[in-house]
DNA sequence: TCTAAAATGTCCTCCGACCGACAGAATAGC
DNA sequence: GCTATTCTGTCGGTCGGAGGACATTTTAGA
């Protein structure tokens, strides 16, 4: 969870497979010149990542970082292009997905646009109660540990504005904060507030 | 290229296919409540749009606008799945197309996180350089017809600033402007002042 | 060819958000 | 348990860029 000097980010150069995260979970991202960071997206288990390079052998720009305790495997190109023209339900799988991904890439590039950063970050929390979010008695948990930098690197913002509009919304009693945690008390809120459906969340 | 009230938009609401651009060149795109504007992709002769139907039959909230005369077909569902089914070829083809997708909004999405409007501005000109620039004697002109509000549509921005900018950028000679034309005489220049290589136009 | 609608150029004001600079709180690691 | 790092909270100074308001030029369409 560190940017600049953290051991465990895996800048995976080589091009040489496709890599598959087996348990835990990850983060896409890279950086500006400046030293800033990005985050362009989380990677589940059992999700494939840095599959460009099956397209194209480029060297791969992203990096990946352990959000959590996790395990990558490495899959050569080969036994993917084997396993891509030898079981067409695979291929129409990879496919799918791909669409999924890219449609949600496109709903946050449309949300980052042109909104403030203080619909930015409720709109990201939404996103991550969709994804993430846990139900109890008070309200949505996210089950995921992100810092005030860390939502900042997501919606291109700092950590002191972070800061200041997650205490604002918890002020307007929509959210409770703790340490690493977040809880949603009122979703419809905040939904309504930037205009975006209510988000029903996914059962894990 | 109007946007409130232009009767060539088509909205394609219903989602029972999928549509490929015969001819001329389209924009992708949708509206924030307040009537603003933002362009999400364009689309080449040839290339398929909608697809995400394709896999789930949502309502489609993007509309396709056509940027010039254009034409387009609508491929009904069952014929591509047939099509996927039956040639796998076409089904990779259709992976690798939505990869390279992905990245290139992806790519857009970094670059508009945490930059000024300004570097904002001449990435994309860069870009579209690299897509549509032609060489001429006095540098590279865009075969792209955009207005100064198109361009704030792509990067999130305002029409007043973008005509600012594009005149600074001119009057430090990094390029020309005419009506709804644009040609940059310093490639390098504008490359270097936002940190990308140098595009290598496509020869199209 | 004439007219309405777009597109372009240029003000000036004001607010959001970045920046730097701290101080306390909580974890992680030894 | 103790220490070092990371996370969280808070403060003005400052500035980019949105907003609104017009004037002018060009294009499209009748």
């Amino acid at each position: 969870m560190s940017y600049s000097q953290d051991p465990h980010l895996s800048p995976c150069r080589r091009a040489d497979g496709v890599l598959l995260l087996a348990e835990g979970r990850a983060k896409i991202g890279s950086f500006t010149e400046e030293g800033k960071q990005t985050i362009l997206a989380f990677i589940e288990p059992g999700e494939l990542f840095g599959e460009l390079a099956l397209l194209r052998s480029s060297e791969r720009a992203e990096y990946a970082e352990a959000v959590e305790k996790s395990s990558v495997i490495l899959l050569p190109s080969e036994v993917i292009q084997q396993l891509l023209s030898e079981n067409l339900a695979v291929a129409m799988g990879v496919t799918k997905l791909y669409g999924l991904r890219r449609q949600r890439i496109k709903r946050r590039l449309k949300y980052l646009l042109f909104r403030s950063k203080r619909d930015r970050l409720v709109h990201l929390l939404l996103e991550l109660a969709e994804r993430y979010g846990e139900r109890m008695s008070e309200g949505v948990q996210l089950r995921i540990k992100l810092s005030h930098q860390d939502l900042a690197s997501i919606i291109g913002s700092t950590r002191e504005t972070v800061n200041v509009v997650l205490g604002e919304l918890q002020a307007e009693g929509r959210l409770q904060l703790g340490r690493r945690k977040i809880v949603l008390t009122d979703l419809a809120q905040l939904a309504e507030s930037v205009n975006m459906p209510q988000p029903k969340l996914s059962a894990v």
